[in-house]
DNA sequence: AAAACGGGGGG
DNA sequence: CCCCCAGTTTT
């Protein structure tokens, strides 16, 4: 039996039952394509009911507030798909009539759709034979056929891609392709797979020579930068506190949070203070500042360690600008910012 | 070609 | 602590 066929009957005995899988609309397949970008299934699989729930068409998307779709986005990271969400779908909805672009070429000019997500909607929807990569094929294709190739040059891209692209022409593409990627998500897995129970264990080259794991190859990535955050907490006298809509094109675009003062190190009471004092809406006399955690909370991200302190500001004043402290929990906040919300309780 | 972009989970 | 995840866009 060959590679492909081999695939596609171990897919049909072990595959999930994901919503995604019971349909293929174009459009619930798009979601749940920009959800599991560099996302796992189980960290995706709510957001996609609530999204589904919440849009039930892309016309229900377009007329959304991108805030609301922040909202429901908050938690799950790369914020940049949401509002590319959005864009796109008012794009469907305006220059398209509301018609889902139907092959490769027309899926890649939505905004957030690359060549793998592309790819997978013209299979899973629409039958085109155009192969998807994505971590889990270069797992596969790298250990099977014994692939050396560094996955994250463009280099490594085509080579892979023009071998699935190969692969996928005797065969059903959506079928295969979702084939593909079960088979390394959950049996050609990336730590410790368990290749006795492998279908391929008699044919796949790492296996014979011993490489598994170090397959495929990668070349590492720059190092993780610190920054110090301190945020500041204002509590106004008529019960208000201040955020503000992240602006510009760093993280977290488009999302809320307390003012921010960034320091090139670990600030201090003083460092702080002084910044305080020289804020519009601080009368110098009366403001209160503590810290409030004691150690810095430290944000891991994927290229920066945010090192932060929480300030609580007590004003002897109103904040006629200020939001009403009950209502910080409906703005799209980083979890950053969210699970200091959830800690202090206001 | 390289860097930026989140957050959670596994070993 | 490091790596990985149904990647894309910007520089």
């Amino acid at each position: 039996m060959n590679l492909q066929q081999t695939l596609i009957n171990w897919y049909l005995v072990n595959k999930r039952d994901l919503p995604w899988r019971n349909t293929t609309n174009p459009y619930y397949i798009w979601l749940s394509e920009i959800i599991l970008q560099q996302t796992q299934v189980a960290q995706g699989l709510p957001y996609y009911t609530s999204f589904v729930t919440n849009f039930p068409s892309v016309f229900d998307l377009a007329k959304a507030d991108e805030s609301s779709i922040l909202k429901l986005w908050q938690g799950l990271g790369y914020y940049s798909r949401a509002r590319n969400l959005h864009a796109s779908a008012q794009y469907i909805v305006s220059e398209l009539n509301g018609e889902f672009p139907n092959t490769y070429s027309e899926l890649l000019k939505l905004k957030g759709v690359g060549d793998y997500t592309a790819s997978a909607i013209a299979s899973i929807s629409f039958n085109e034979k155009t192969a998807v990569v994505d971590g889990n094929v270069y797992r596969f294709l790298s250990r099977f056929y014994g692939i050396d190739t560094p996955i994250n040059i463009s280099k490594g891209f085509k080579e892979f891609k023009a071998l699935a692209q190969d692969l996928i022409q005797s065969v059903d593409p959506a079928t295969f392709n979702q084939a593909i990627m079960e088979f390394g998500a959950r049996q050609c897995k990336p730590k410790s797979p368990d290749c006795t129970v492998c279908p391929f264990n008699q044919s796949c080259v790492a296996y014979a020579k011993g490489t598994i794991a170090s397959l495929p190859v990668k070349i590492k990535a720059s190092k993780v930068k610190k920054k110090y955050f301190n945020y500041l907490v204002v509590l106004s006298n008529d019960n208000k506190t201040l955020l503000e809509q992240r602006q510009g094109k760093g993280i977290w675009q488009n999302l809320y949070q307390f003012p921010l003062v960034e320091t090139d190190k670990p600030a201090n009471y003083d460092m702080i203070v002084d910044t305080v004092k020289s804020l519009d809406y601080v009368n110098e006399e009366t403001f209160e500042l503590s810290l409030y955690n004691t150690s810095d909370i430290v944000h891991k991200l994927s290229h920066q360690h945010l090192n932060t302190k929480f300030w609580i500001l007590t004003l002897n004043s109103n904040l006629p600008q200020g939001v009403p402290v009950q209502k910080v929990e409906s703005f799209p906040v980083p979890i950053l910012i969210g699970n200091f919300i959830e800690d202090f309780n206001f």
